[in-house]
DNA sequence: TGGTTATTTAACTTAGTTGTTAAATAATAT
DNA sequence: ATATTATTTAACAACTAAGTTAAATAACCA
């Protein structure tokens, strides 16, 4: 999981990903967009395999990269633990709004006294 | 994007907000079940609010942590767009499987001339 | 005021990441 | 064999990250 995060924590790796979901293709075809030398990005693959996102085969002198999702599901399922929270936060935005504009209404003035201790 | 997932690379960091899905809470009682010192964990908690994962309140000499979750969600959106790919993966290995057992009724008794690498 | 509790900042160490250029390896083509 | 093309490894520099201890802030408590 850690890997995987640190993987997706490069843009230039995020961007060889969204490459690689095209289809399978060689590493000078994945460096051409990147003003970057080759060792560079062959480095950035070697992250990437190494975090299970993509495999490597062989054919005739090219390495073709291929995109493996099995860790981007796992990263995925991990968020999804946090999905009701997110949607919660707009609820209460929602019902935050709600009161604030009450509020306005009610008292246009006085400031707070109240104090709270968890 | 990249400060949410290198945040969310660190095993204590996610811990940190496995914690927090449960409440606000201050960073004492953050740092309790972990075996580190008090300002590599105020660290942590200063990566994850530059990452907008959490907030900081002020109460008395406390200061509350709480959860953000809009981060996540926009995390995994863009994870999201993968989806169908891991997908097409389980479905391809179904197809693999199902190949493979029609193989094994087929042909249940040639042995020994069949080579396999790791 | 001075003391206590909660938290952060400073200074430092160690280790890892990201990029570079130059050289090495691998397979093909002549 | 030798040259060519594709890719990786080595050696290095600059930067960032994660932890440590000791000292600084901040707000409360008496």
């Amino acid at each position: 999981m850690s890997s995987t995060f640190a993987a997706l924590a490069d843009p230039t790796r995020r961007a060889i990903l969204a490459r690689l979901a095209l289809g399978e293709t060689s590493v000078t075809e994945i460096a051409a967009p990147f003003e970057m030398s080759m060792p560079a990005i062959s480095r950035h693959l070697k992250v990437l395999e190494k975090a299970g996102l993509i495999s490597r085969g062989r054919e005739a002198q090219w390495r073709p990269c291929k995109l493996k999702a099995e860790p981007l599901k796992q990263a995925s399922d991990w968020l999804e633990e946090y999905r009701n929270f997110w949607e919660q936060s707009f609820d209460r935005l929602d019902e935050y709004l709600k009161t604030l504009q009450k509020k306005e209404k009610r008292d246009a003035g006085k400031n707070g006294s109240g104090r709270k201790k968890r």
